[in-house]
RNA sequence: GGCGGCGUAGCCAAGUGGCAAGGCGAGGGUCUGCAAAACCCUUAUUCACCGGUUCAAAUCCGGUCGCCGCCUCCA
């Protein structure tokens, strides 16, 4: 089956095939670095990684671009709304620039911390100010965009296709529009390019007045630098496809007269206990705040990886905990295998080649059809049950844990170190856990049961879990 | 009002025409000093509801109910 992906412009699956073979340029929108990433945001973020390790495991080498806004998006409505980012500065008497490097570098932190690899670029807004003027200043020559008050706005008359994304079409916002138009602006659909605010913190000298961009110019300018003027793939919260890819389209198409982007993707909005996630229902969660109530990374990336992208999900601390417990069971799994790749017993399994044959396909089938995490996953734990049957050989646990890397490589979770900031793991080091391990082995030769229940208990209080098997004593960390 | 999505076991979640994956949880077993891990068995005659099409529908069509998102704050 080929690889294909649902694009919210066609609204249909299609087969996926770059434009420049073997190598995809893709486009991910990253952050607006006013707070914490919560984790809806991360939701999106963790989807495009897996995107961009889903196609480097069919071997496309991949460039991806993912944004840092720190300009221009502003918190109510576009044309009288504030910037976030200067909304958070003023709070907290700062400069902007400082909140925004403040923000991009938890951010960044956040982002290792899942084993997000590293885009091939994270460009912000604020240096690319000359790219977005000189952008503006095409679009006023050809027409598609005017100037009234220093401001420069687009004019969605003049681009017929708008609506084609989002399904928000001219006539339609037209009927149904209940913003007061701007007295700047010939249309209230029409959106801001550039603005004049005197009060505004960050100031740049344009053509038309010191101001600063709007928020949708950013992507234009910063894709079709890196990417070129049509590229393969766009991705976003389904938030984002209206009203901001909306406006992309419609600037970059104007621009260039081309097609900007072959495939969009959107992730799905995410959950928390049922509703949407606000401040004031307490059902808001950054990543930072979960990691501090124990929810480990890696947890944490599973959960929100393990549904597929397009499917609502409910996020609940329930669902972390049994994530918890699946994701144990692949980590246990890995680690016996490892134990008899290198000290393996038995003779070669009859049925070995078809289980390993069977979760390749699954796997791969689950994965090629749309990123479909949950069939993929699927067909790794059947797999993982048939060979936990099985005494397994040196030769054939190696071949199985090379396999359970290679889904690795896709879903990043089981690669991932525990953290020491993770409280459940305890500050516990190895030398100790030993000491009561061999304690405990004493009291049991001993018959005195009691005292060594009661270390295996002080050492689950730290993370810590006995396993006493006919091949020894194996202790190992909680995920 | 316009656009879009969802409703599958106690919970999470695949499956878009041919006897309902998988994970978590629960109960029973094997193993164990007891556990843990692993394995075995059980846990949806049924896919929100009502009609229709079909040899055959969770899957297609029509309708009803419920929930959610977007329509210039938000991934």
């Amino acid at each position: 089956m080929p690889l294909r992906f649902y694009n919210t412009l066609t609204k249909r699956l299609e087969d996926f095939q770059p434009i420049t073979p073997g190598e995809v340029r893709m486009y991910n929108c990253g952050p607006t670095v006013y707070s914490h990433a919560h984790i809806g945001n991360f939701r999106a973020f963790l989807f495009a990684d897996t995107l961009r390790r889903w196609l480097e495991y069919r071997g496309f080498r991949v460039r991806q671009i993912m944004n840092i806004t720190d300009v221009g998006h502003l918190v109510a409505d576009a044309d009288e709304g504030e910037d976030k980012i200067q909304v958070a500065a003023l709070k907290q008497n700062k400069a902007p620039i400082e909140i925004a490097n403040f923000y991009a570098d938890a951010y960044l932190e956040t982002s290792r911390l899942l084993n997000c690899l590293e885009p091939e670029r994270r460009p912000r807004a604020t240096e690319h100010i000359s790219e977005m003027i000189a952008i503006i200043g095409r679009l006023v020559d050809k027409g598609f965009a005017y100037v009234t008050n220093g401001a420069v706005y687009y004019d969605v008359s003049k681009f017929p296709a708008y609506g084609r994304l989002s399904g928000n079409t001219r006539e339609q916002l037209l009927a149904g529009a209940r913003v007061e138009v701007h007295p700047d602006k010939r249309s209230p659909m029409d959106f801001a390019l550039w603005k004049h605010d005197p009060k505004h913190l960050m100031q740049w000298p344009s053509p038309w007045s010191s101001g600063f961009p709007g928020w949708h110019i950013e992507c234009t300018a910063m894709s079709t630098k890196y990417l070129g003027e049509t590229f393969d793939i766009h991705t976003g919260g389904e938030d984002n496809i209206f009203p901001h890819h909306e406006c992309e389209i419609a600037q970059t198409e104007a621009l260039t007269g081309k097609t900007f982007v072959r495939m969009w993707m959107h992730t799905r909005y995410l959950l928390v206990d049922g509703e949407k996630m606000s401040k004031s229902k307490g059902n808001f969660h950054t990543v930072r705040d979960l990691l501090e109530k124990g929810v480990s990374p890696r947890v944490l990336r599973y959960a929100l990886v393990s549904v597929h992208y397009r499917q609502p999900m409910n996020f609940t601390l329930e669902g972390c905990e049994a994530a918890r417990t699946a994701l144990q069971r692949l980590i246990d799994f890995r680690d016996r295998l490892r134990q008899a790749a290198g000290a393996g017993g038995g003779a070669p399994n009859a049925g070995f080649e078809a289980l390993m044959e069977g979760v390749r396909t699954g796997f791969e089938a689950g994965m090629d059809d749309d990123l479909n995490v949950s069939e993929a996953l699927g067909a790794v734990f059947t797999w993982v049950r048939e060979v936990n049957k099985l005494t397994l050989p040196p030769a054939e646990a190696a071949r199985a844990l090379d396999w359970l890397g290679r889904v690795d490589s896709a879903l990043g979770v089981l690669g991932m170190p525990g953290t020491p900031a993770d409280p459940i793991h305890g500050t516990i080091n190895e030398v100790e856990i030993g000491r009561l391990v061999e304690e405990r082995q004493a009291a049991r030769k001993a018959r005195d049961f009691a005292r060594a229940d009661a270390i295996r208990k002080q050492l689950a209080d730290q993370g810590i879990t006995i396993e006493d098997s006919p091949q020894g004593v194996r202790w190992k960390r909680k995920v």
